[in-house]
DNA sequence: ATACTAAACGGACTGCGGTCCGGTTTCTAT
DNA sequence: ATAGAAACCGGACCGCAGTCCGTTTAGTAT
């Protein structure tokens, strides 16, 4: 018999639960264990709610309860990549990390963006589908947030809007769909970017 | 024999079918009528595929035979104001049609497309929701070359790439999003593109 | 008119995401 | 130890998109 750490790790949103049952706390381990495994062998798309719930020894409403939706599993599955992705524009070093020019770090959050969704499209894909709103999720505001604060230096007139635009084109499931289905070179999808980056910035 | 389409992967948008039997023509009158019902009274989400079935007094396999899924027949719905849309940017008068620079172009069809987004934004985004492939859509397509075609004569490196950025950012889900949820305002929007289509393409 | 065939029909059926609610388990206070 | 409440559990249930297949019907050839 082993315990859980009931250190609350990250997972469902901000401030974990204050006091999960243990009962939940084992729940949501076996639900987890399951889903990688049913993701590594089988595929997202092979992640049914109902198959984890089998898979997981576990009633199809306790699934729900803990993630919410098939949306919110996916991004609890993502977390972890996509905190490691954070650190990295807000921590790091330059050029992604503070140090550089503006110009530089949008460059640089781009291309890592980039690889980042070639790595892990089809989660990024199934965490944006049905959801509410693909755009509210917290991810997704902070890298806009990050990008806005960028585009504010450099003098763009309205940085919100234009955030929203560049962040548009990093969609997951058009950057995937460039690659798969049109055979897009990565490379080229960078260079792309860095291009709409200078002709955007400038040097600044 | 005759060359019946045989491949119903396509609604029957393009000049109608070659030879339709007289009971499928009356069955998509019915169903095109009682589908504007729908939408008009309560709105796209109320259009399933059940509904229109009922309504039109026709089985549920003729609906799916006729349009191929729920996305295939809003880009039905879409066809029409898609096809005027399309006139006015390939044949229409400037700055929109030929005869403009480029730059001017461009930022006029961004503008279009926002204001066309706003008009039909329910439709398009239950066009583009389980499509296999959105951006695989005839519409987006032409679009796309449009755009394309726009980029090289600028002098762009990557005209391709560039203009499945700059669709992205068009968007209808992401400006529905932007006004809908933000209080964004179009003039915003357009005065937005407007900047990112100056800065991109300078003043050629 | 009659017979024949390919196309169209319709509705039962499947699979999936998501909800609901009566029963059970864990935690806390006494 | 015990009782009570809050949290949790599970799986039956729902609505919807999409499929399947036995039946009907429109067009054609005789």
């Amino acid at each position: 018999m082993f315990f859980v750490s009931s250190i609350p790790i990250q997972p469902d949103v901000p401030f974990g639960p204050p006091h999960e049952r243990s009962d939940a706390a084992r729940n949501r381990e076996r639900l987890l264990c399951a889903a990688r495994e049913l993701v590594d062998e089988f595929g997202v798309e092979a992640l049914t709610m109902d198959a984890l719930a089998c898979k997981a020894h576990v009633g199809k409403g306790t699934v729900f309860r803990r993630f919410g939706s098939r949306a919110g599993l996916m991004m609890t599955l993502l977390s972890d990549s996509e905190s490691e992705f954070q650190r990295g524009f807000m921590f790091g070093p330059p050029p992604l990390g503070p140090g550089a020019t503006p110009s530089e770090r949008l460059m640089a959050y781009g291309e890592g963006r980039i690889y980042f969704v070639l790595e892990n499209g089809e989660l990024l894909k199934a965490a944006a589908t049905n959801a509410r709103n693909r755009f509210d999720v917290p991810a997704t505001v902070l890298a806009h947030r990050h990008i806005e604060v960028l585009l504010r230096e450099a003098g763009i007139a309205d940085p919100w809007v234009m955030a929203m635009s560049l962040l548009s084109a990093l969609d997951p499931e058009r950057i995937v769909n460039d690659v798969r289905v049109h055979g897009i070179s990565p490379k080229r999808l960078t260079d792309s970017w860095r291009e709409l980056v200078t002709r955007l910035m400038g040097s600044s």
